[in-house]
DNA sequence: ATAGGGTTAG
């Protein structure tokens, strides 16, 4: 197969002679020539086996020294094994002889760059280098950099960055750029890449989306959009890749008003609207709960791949839209878009969400059966979500049982969950201990064991958690509550005495909870896990962030308006039923994204259907 | 030859 490859690769300058009887003839007279013809050979050679059938063939032709060659042996591949083939010629030979540059080591030190599993090894090449006493060029920064960040090492992006500022280096804007995406890949080097971004004489759209990026992937988006305000205010033009970012961050922050904004703003600006960008549009409509809006993006996108199809389909299962979710996913297959893993978990979390049992058990089965797809822990995670949301306490842990691969804490946690719910408290209280044994440091760990005392009301064992959680330093998370106003983001922590207006919004407060009774509103005490009398539970119940938010929208909002709010936790039993309440009483539609779902309440109803 | 980006169970 090689051969007939080769000769018909060759057809056009070696017309009757063999092959292999070709190169070793020619490389003599025309050595040139020959390299040549290797190198066009080594760009269309796209498989380990033939790159070492050329690599045998050019050591009997004494081709092998030749630095360009081993440079395109290099690049010529993205499979590791290839990159590892080169590699080991290139160590070979760096042991006899030759001529080696800077062009060579930048090429290999790239290809592991771009591997996932082999970015170490960029560093063993670029060791090399030096060690022959190659210099490093302007070139070889970025490639090493971008090894560094996908390692997430931040020590070993301090060391390159010195000694590219040693070399002068650093003033190049390319370096630059890939500094602050490197540091940015570390949660504790963010700061250190917004330094070397502050400290930058010239940037461009590929320096503030590292940044944006960089505040993204470390969860800090509302620096993200910060970044994004400060280009606006300096007059700074994004692109497709900028606007990608700022997206991802109006989609975590379930910012509608900016994302419509931004969806204006790449009109206006004529930003190409690639398929990167209509996915992150549909993501940010989905996110925050205008799948009208993600579904007319979806419908309007010219070209759609495999994340489009998912993004509507997760869109949906957040909004509870099983059935559409399952009517996507069945359109996807008729055009032809092969599902991937991806796909599947949020179909499954669709039919999890909406107590599709027989659905969610079907698909499951078809993903492996018709599309060779191994479950992951994340599809079996969806399955014990799926019975234990259904209430199937037991036959969530006869699938746990049964499962191929080892349960992970998230799945241990569901179980723990649904055993609480059903009141199977010794159970909860068992695997709880154990998972708190295995991940100690866990904040919702000590959470679910604390809830357990208290619902078994064992306050002494609750307040001990409680010393322990003190003792490890371990926090929980407050729950916090935000919303979108003219503008503004808006942030509500339970209890939180907020520097503006917040003796208007307890009033208001004490007010919606008059106008509730009225209309037969009972506080769910039971939700509050603390050992203190019912009065003072009804008023622990109150000082819930989602409450807070719900009187600040009140009283800020004109009548009438939607109520859109976006919560770090889940919704809790009382501000669920106080919230159904609200919305029939003061003729509002409120839409509260929680930490997994929304749940749009309107007249008196929630769209979860109370499942959730 | 070089840089930044979209979907993922609770």
């Amino acid at each position: 197969m090689f051969a007939q490859t080769l000769s018909h690769g060759c057809s056009s300058v070696f017309k009757r002679k063999p092959i292999f009887q070709t190169f070793s003839t020619r490389i003599i007279t025309n050595r040139r020539a020959a390299e040549q013809k290797c190198l066009s050979l080594l760009s269309s050679c796209n498989s380990l086996s033939k790159l070492t059938q050329i690599h045998a063939h050019l050591l009997k032709s004494g081709l092998q020294t030749n630095p360009l060659v081993l440079t395109k042996f290099s690049s010529t591949s993205s499979h590791l094994n290839s990159i590892d083939y080169a590699a080991s010629i290139i160590v070979t030979s760096s042991r006899t002889h030759l001529i080696f540059d800077a062009f060579l080591f930048n090429t290999i030190i790239r290809a592991y760059a771009q591997t996932d599993q082999s970015k170490h090894s960029a560093f063993f090449f670029y060791n090399l280098m030096l060690s022959h006493s190659i210099a490093p060029n302007k070139f070889t920064y970025p490639f090493l950099l971008k090894a560094s960040a996908g390692l997430e090492e931040l020590n070993l992006t301090k060391q390159i960055h010195g000694s590219g500022l040693k070399l002068g280096f650093d003033e190049d804007l390319y370096v630059q750029n890939t500094m602050v995406h490197a540091y940015s890949c570390c949660v504790e080097g963010i700061d250190i890449a917004r330094k070397v971004f502050d400290e930058m004489p010239k940037s461009s759209p590929v320096s503030w989306s590292a940044m944006i990026g960089g505040y993204l992937r470390v969860g800090r988006s509302v620096d993200a959009i910060d970044m994004f305000r400060r280009m606006q205010v300096g007059g700074i033009k994004g692109d497709e890749v900028t606007m990608v970012s700022v997206l991802s961050a109006c989609a975590d922050l379930g910012a509608l008003q900016l994302g419509r904004w931004v969806e204006f703003y790449i009109e206006k600006e004529r930003i190409p609207k690639t398929v990167q960008v209509c996915n992150a549009l549909v993501d940010m409509f989905a996110k925050c709960g205008d799948i009208v809006e993600a579904m007319r993006v979806f419908r309007n996108m010219k070209e759609r791949n495999i994340v489009s199809w998912t993004s509507v389909i997760v869109g949906m299962a957040v909004q509870g839209h099983g059935k559409q979710a399952v009517t996507l996913f069945e359109e996807m297959k008729s055009h032809g878009v092969v599902p991937d893993d991806v796909a599947f978990i949020g179909l499954l979390t669709a039919c999890s969400h909406a107590g599709m049992i027989r659905e969610g058990c079907s698909y499951f089965n078809l993903m492996t059966r018709e599309f060779g797809i191994v479950p992951k822990i994340e599809h079996y995670g969806c399955m014990v979500d799926l019975f234990s949301r259904a209430g199937q306490a037991k036959k969530a842990l006869e699938f746990v049982q049964k499962m191929p691969i080892e349960p992970n804490s998230v799945i241990w946690r569901t179980l723990i969950n649904v055993f609480w719910v059903q009141g199977d408290l010794e159970i909860s209280e068992s695997i709880s201990k154990s998972l708190i044994g295995d991940e100690p440091m866990h904040e919702s760990n000590y959470v679910l064991l604390s809830n357990i005392y208290a619902k078994m009301f064992r306050w002494e064992k609750k307040s001990k958690i409680r010393s322990l959680m003190e003792k490890k330093g371990i926090r929980k998370v407050p729950g916090c509550s935000m919303i979108e106003l003219n503008d503004q983001i808006y942030e509500f922590v339970s209890g939180d005495k907020m520097k503006q207006q917040y003796e208007e919004i307890y009033k208001m407060v004490d007010e919606m909870g008059r106008e509730m009774r009225r209309a037969g509103y009972v506080p769910t005490t039971s939700e509050v896990l603390l050992d203190i009398d019912e009065e003072d539970k009804e008023d622990a119940l109150n000082l819930h962030s989602e409450k807070l938010a719900i009187a600040f929208a009140l009283l800020n909002s004109p009548p009438g308006a939607p109520i859109r709010i976006v919560k770090n936790l889940r919704v809790c039993g009382d501000c669920h039923s106080a919230t159904k309440f609200i919305s029939k009483v003061y003729n509002r539609e409120i839409l509260v994204r929680d930490r997994k779902r929304f749940h749009r309440f309107r007249c008196g109803s929630c769209s979860c259907n109370d499942y959730w």
